[in-house]
RNA sequence: GGAGGCGUAGCUCAGUUGGUUAGAGUAUCGCCUUGUCACGGCGAGGGUCGCGGGUUCGAGUCCCGUCGCUUCCGCCA
């Protein structure tokens, strides 16, 4: 499978160049050489001049002579900006003793220039391009400039690096790739659709796929039982710092005759390997040690255990901190706030932190101030300490007897702990605590440093109240199987049917979403209808699949793992546009080539499309 | 849709309690400099202080509005 890459200089076109910038070594001196590459930096010594030549392999210091080139030489030279494009053609030359730069791979030779040619002239900069504290509006702008830093460009290449692996490795397992659709059908579920009016269908419009999701399921309908594709995704909803606002790519994958195992299986090889081949890759510098990797198989965690100890579905599991329920024991209290909350349906959790009765007072109050200012807190967690075999703290006084003994023990602490509780209800207060956890962890020294730490959530709910209160939402993917099948849709309350449903995270990530399918028609048909969705709705909307399904569907499942995610993971980066070679800004907008745009009248009336702004 | 942060020269920043002609570094341009490697030295040009309004004798500074970028909430099956 792997195919053997071709020997640098057959990549080398003579007119242009004999070898790259970085190659030459104290074993080339004397030889005539040809560079091109971008003028990186200048020093002027009035005679002499050196520059900086940059190309893809890196550095290279070139000299240029007043005896070789004469004034006029070392004048036009002076006078080509810092980025510009030249072709020089010159001798490789040992470096004199004292003269050497270490810190340059080429740094024992030089280049001493006989002619050289401006091939692209730059204008002054926007910007410095080493000028780590530039805006990124400016530097999105120009990103075609920015990708020329180091770390930017090694960012984008560990992400082709990892596609290359990613399929090398599916390939290795059966898989193949095949296209989907990029115009499709809108589909009433999930996402904000971005359309494509259609010419030839006036008053018609093609979706952009938010995924591959049921040309997959068709494939495996059609009998081809492992695909996979390198997917581009688009959806019309807001950005986040790890979510791009317009299109993102997926590891799509899908399975036929198959159980939810059969996929981890898949997974933990696939993006386990690919964790393994780049833990310790650092080509933008950010990774101080060595990373560790959990050990496959991954722990599987319930989606209800997981909300419990964790307060989210992407818990961070560096953090071995444990939330646990102590409403019962405030029920029977005298503290009217928490005993209020719980009486109306909330709850009281708690999380014990070892060892943090010695943190400084100041500590406590950066926490509660952090909570409420940034985690939006109605009020500062409250906590007690245990310290010197004595119970501290304001909350302490509506304990009786073995009231904060039950709580210590519950929340596994003891003489020099802390616990610290939060009062609200539920989902809201998970906004709160699952932050909280994490910090808490960080600040006392307990999270674990330098590991991707991965677990599987699983049994996910089917359903969720609608907002309205009236009826049920899908809380996830619509095609998934309920657990308990037709049988579980027809006689089991919808809010207690979990879905063969599960998430991949990673040290508070979410890496990768599947499921196994849905593939019987009347089951399909059952689970629109909990949520709402009139049978003729679904036989229109879902054309394709509700044909498939009934003309022999095989059991089948897969997953589908977001790209950049996994790439910004291995690059230390919490910024989604890191990892994307053009990425739009927040609000959707392509600064270097100015999308979204105007477009001409004459191209709307070919649409049969009029503008008529809210 | 909501909340927070940021916005002063091409770029990064300083700018006192509201007070003269808004400064520095870097980039650019000019001069000097033949061994530097973030080379160095001297000089010059460069500003609608995001935009609009208000308070004031006087606003970069205070107030109101607005725009842009960004982070979070909503949203993201």
């Amino acid at each position: 499978m792997s195919v053997a890459p071709l020997p640098t200089s057959t990549t080398l076109n003579p007119r242009y160049r004999s070898h790259r910038c970085a190659d030459l070594r104290v074993a080339d001196v004397g030889q005539p050489v040809k560079l091109a590459g971008w003028v990186f930096r200048r020093r002027d010594h009035g005679g002499v001049v050196f520059i900086d030549l940059r190309d893809a392999s890196g550095l290279v210091q070139i000299v240029f002579k007043p005896t070789l080139l004469g004034t006029a030489g070392i004048d036009a030279i002076t006078h080509t900006g810092l980025e510009s494009v030249i072709q020089v053609k010159g001798t490789v030359l040992a470096r004199g003793e004292g003269l050497t730069n270490p810190k340059l791979a080429t740094g024992a030779i030089e280049i001493e220039v006989q002619r050289f040619e401006v091939l692209g002239l730059a204008q002054p900069l926007p910007y410095a391009l080493e000028d780590d504290s530039v805006p990124e509006d400016l530097r999105l702008a120009y990103r075609f400039l920015d990708l020329r830093r180091d770390d930017v460009a090694s960012t984008i290449q560990l992400r082709s690096d990892v596609i290359a692996s990613i399929r090398k490795r599916m390939w290795g397992l059966g898989f193949r790739e095949y296209q989907t659709p990029i115009l499709t059908a809108s589909s009433p579920e999930g996402a904000r659709d971005f359309l494509v009016p259609s010419r030839l269908h006036p008053g018609k419009f093609y979706a952009l796929p938010q995924a591959p999701q049921q040309f997959k399921q068709l494939f495996m309908v059609s009998g081809f039982d492992k695909y996979f594709q390198i997917a581009p995704c688009f959806r019309d909803e807001d950005a986040r710092a790890d979510r791009c606002p317009t299109d993102f790519y997926q590891l799509d994958l899908e399975m036929s005759f198959v159980e939810q195992d059969d996929v981890f299986r898949v997974a933990e090889s696939v993006l386990g390997g690919v964790f393994e081949e780049f833990a310790n890759w650092n080509g933008n510098g950010r990774k101080a040690a060595p990373q560790a990797i959990t050990p496959a198989p991954w722990v599987r965690i319930a989606y209800d255990d997981a909300l419990l100890k964790y307060s989210s579905d992407k818990p961070d599991l560096r953090c071995p901190l444990e939330i646990v329920d102590v409403s019962d024991i405030w029920a029977n209290t005298e503290f009217q706030v928490f005993k209020n909350i719980v009486a109306s349906g909330g709850v009281v959790r708690a999380i014990g932190v070892k060892g943090a009765g010695n943190m400084p007072r100041s500590w406590f109050d950066t926490i509660g101030k952090w909570a409420q200012e940034s985690l939006g807190a109605p009020a500062a967690p409250g906590y007690i300490t245990r310290k010197d075999g004595k119970f501290i703290g304001p909350l302490y006084k509506f304990l009786d007897g073995a009231q904060p003994f039950e709580l210590f023990g519950r929340c596994g602490c003891a003489e020099g702990d802390v616990v610290f509780m939060v009062a609200g209800k539920e989902p809201a207060i998970h906004k709160i605590l699952n932050p909280l956890r994490v910090r808490l962890g960080a600040d006392c020294g307990l999270n674990e440093q330098n590991i991707y730490k991965f677990a599987w959530i699983v049994d996910f709910p089917m359903f969720e109240p609608r907002d309205d209160g009236k009826g049920y939402d899908f809380s996830h993917n619509p095609f998934s199987m309920p657990q308990g099948g037709l049988e579980a849709l027809n006689t089991q309350d919808p809010l207690t049917i979990k879905a063969t449903q599960y998430d991949l995270v990673c040290n508070g990530y979410e890496l990768i979403s599947g499921g196994i399918r849905n593939h019987l028609p009347e089951a399909m048909l059952k689970a629109f209808e909990i949520a709402g969705l009139p049978a003729d709705m679904v036989k229109d909307k879902f054309r394709g699949m509700w044909k498939a399904f009934h003309l022999g569907a095989p059991p089948h499942g897969g997953c589908a793992a977001g790209l950049e995610r996994v790439v910004m993971l291995l690059a230390e980066s919490t910024m989604v546009r890191e990892v994307v070679a053009f990425p739009m800004t927040q609000r959707g907008e392509d600064l270097l080539m100015g999308a979204p745009s105007v477009v001409d009248d004459k191209q709307l009336r070919e649409l049969s499309i009029a503008v008529k702004l809210k």
